[in-house]
Formats: C-alpha cells, structure tokens, sequence
DNA sequence: CGTTCAGTTGAAGGCATTCAACGTCGGTGG
DNA sequence: CCACCGACGTTGAATGCCTTCAACTGAACG
C-alpha cells in the first residue's frame, strides 16, 4: 500500500492531464504547482513542502504540472487502500480536509499578490513567506541563514513577473540594506521590519518573528 | 438550527476578520468574496452564486470580505448542530470537502488568468466563465440574454484591472462583433469560437457549448 | 580555455494605468 | 415637467511600471 519514490531536482513528477492510481505525501525537498497556457506562458499555483500532500480521493486526474525543485522524496499511496483508510478513519478525512481549506486560503492570498501587489510587494510578500516556512522547519533557529529553494526564473513564474523584474528588485533590497546576500542562494534579512512595510500587508502591530 | 437571511444589492454580507457562528448556503442571488490591502486596493477571489457555501467546519473566522452584488438569500445553519450533522453524516463531509476542492482549483485556474493573461484575455475569460455559469443555470436555455452580475469596479477587481480597462476591452469585442449589448449590463456573444480563442486558454478542439 | 547556463544590467518599447473630461441614466426636488 | 445631481460608464491623452530585447558577468564544467 505504501511506497517512496524518488526524483532529482528538476525532474517532473506529473504532467498536466496525467491521471494517477496514488496520492502522496512530501518526506523531503520542495516541488513546484504549475499551470501553463498553450503558447508556454506559465504560473505556478503552490509550492509543496515537506508533509504537504499531493492527490486527493475521488480526483484521478490532476490539472497541473508538478515539477522537483530540489530532490525529492514522496511516500506514496495506493489509490483504494487508502481511500479506504479515510472512509474508516474520520480524522484523517478531517486532516485532508483541513489541509485542502489551508492550501484554499493561501491560493485567495495569492490572488491578491497576483491581481494587485506591485512588482516591489510581490518580491517582499514572497520572502516574506519563506522566512516564515523556514522559520517553521528549523524549529527557533534564531534568525538562520535564508536560501531560495526556487531559480529565478521559478520565482518570476510564482509572481506573475519576468527574470529581470525579480532581479532588479532582488538587487534593490540588497541596496536598500534590507537583504543580504553570500551567494545568488543564500541571504540573510537585514531589516525584517522594513520587509514587512514593502508587503503592502497590514502592519500587524509591528511584531517581529 | 436552519434560519434564512436577506440582504440587499449592495450590502455587506460579512468583513475581513468577522467571526460568525453559522454557516451558511446561498439560496438566491449573487454574492462576491474579496480581500483588500491597507490603502484600499481590492481583489475579489470568488464569486458565489446558487447552493455556493460559506464557512467551514472549524473556521470560526473568515479572512474575506462577503458583500452582496444582487438581492441575497441565504441559508443559515448554526455551527453547533451543523458540525454534529457533519460528524453523524459522511456523505455530507464528502460533499463539503468536494466543494473546497473544486474552489481550489478554480482559485488556482484564476491565479494563471491573473498573473499572465492580458487584459484582453482575462475579459474573455471572464466572460466565457459567465457563459458557462448562465447556462447551467438556466438549464438548457439555447443561447440565453446573458447578463453582467457585476459593475465595472467589480469586473475589475476580480481580474485585477481598472475600470477603464475593462470599459475599452469590452468596448473591444463589440467593436470585433463578438459581443452585443442591448444595455450596459444585457448581451449575447454573437461569436463564441472567437471568444474562446481569445482566453489564451486550450482550444479543446472547438467545442461550442 | 572555451562553453554553457543562471543571473545581472542597460536601453527601448508597450500595455495597462492614471488623470481628466465627457456621456448616460435614474432619482429627486423645485 | 424639467433642471439638477450623483453613480456608473466611456473615451482620450499622458505617464509609468514592467516587459522585451540585448549585451554582459561570473561561476561550473569538460
């Protein structure tokens, strides 16, 4: 019933319309929702983390892309067996359904960036994110050092913006001493307030993590 | 437990960060979900028409705003006894669960249109979903008087572009003879071959609905 | 040392926005 | 009845943000 499945960071791990006998859970590494028009023009819809779930019961097809950013790892499970364990199991049926309403909220953030944050705002909104679900898996690691799980062009993809349009405001915030960088990957926040003000979110009070 | 409510055209159903101690099923009417920024900029990330849900077991909280575009009724259930029915009744935690997916994906759907369609694109889109919706509706209804549910501002703010965008846009197909208008609110698509084709979507092999 | 790929930087251009004026419709009151 | 008003929508001109096109940098690799 269950089993893993591996994939070097770049592999596809589905294709668009591909339908598929399991669901999966993320062990390790980070994968990339994509949706992609005809003429190639493409915009990914969620990043999957580790623990995030890939599939649900009663859906065989998937209506995106879904591509490994870094190595990957999935634990996979058969489609009966396990939606067989969730008919049984009210809790896990809960969790799934939870964990649907969470990915649904983020995607309406997402709307947000994407219909009206300016280029400068996505940037920050986006680092923003990352501080924060980074923060989260290294439990209270005080500040770690930072890294991009995505490419630019990745990144430009998320945001509805181009290569260049990520670079220039990448740089900007270098400028501006709110980030700082050791290589193209790793950073460091500088000004976590000032990142906060460039969401365009509301202020929350000034809290800092 | 069940108790209906009535708002009219216009009025705010719920704000941002309410919480609200029912859950609710629109009966009549067309309702519109929106979050909005601290100086004012406004996307809406869902429209909610016949039998569309709002709130969820275990989300005392919704972080959007609810606002009536037309006359509003809605079915009110209170959150105590519907979370028991849910817990008694599998097949209503299913179907639930089954509505969150489907908004999932159509949230992801328009996270593509907002962040690479052209304004062009995105009015035909948004158009040719309102086909769709009307014509389920009316069951069968051979090419019905379609009608806008939404004003300008919002057409606007659900495709993330200002009033006069759309205004030119639409003017747009007009001028193209793919739409008609008998009044700023009432048209027919005189062409929908080359309203599809003006999505940027698939051509499905140009299926006419 | 040349190649390649990811990223950066510069300059030019375009699409959507912004600013502004006008048009239209429905309601209200003189 | 008609003038006035406000809300909604359209249209025009100018600006600007992001994109597009292009050249360059730097690191990895054979």
């Amino acid at each position: 019933m269950k089993f893993y499945k591996n994939y070097v960071a770049g592999e596809p791990i589905l294709w668009q319309g591909d339908n598929f006998d399991y669901v999966a859970s993320v062990v390790q590494g980070v994968a990339t929702l994509g949706k992609t028009l005809e003429d190639g023009r493409t915009q990914l819809v969620g990043l999957l983390f580790g623990s995030d779930f890939i599939g649900r019961p009663g859906r065989e097809k998937i209506d995106f892309d879904i591509c490994a950013v870094t190595d990957v790892t999935l634990c996979c499970f058969r489609r009966e067996p396990f939606e067989a364990l969730i008919s049984s199991t009210p809790s896990l049926a809960d969790r799934l359904a939870e964990m649907a309403l969470d990915e649904l909220n983020a995607a309406r953030e997402w709307m947000l960036l994407l219909g009206r944050k300016t280029a400068q705002e996505k940037i920050a909104t986006f680092i923003e994110m990352l501080v924060r679900r980074q923060h989260n898996e290294s439990l209270h690691g005080m500040k770690p050092k930072l890294s991009l799980p995505l490419t630019r062009e990745e990144i430009a993809n998320y945001l509805g913006l181009t290569i260049e349009t990520v670079s220039r405001q990448i740089t900007s915030f270098k400028n501006k001493g709110i980030l700082e960088f050791s290589d193209r990957r790793n950073f460091k926040v500088k000004d976590m307030k000032a990142l906060k003000l460039a969401t365009g979110d509301d202020t929350e009070g000034g809290v800092i993590i």
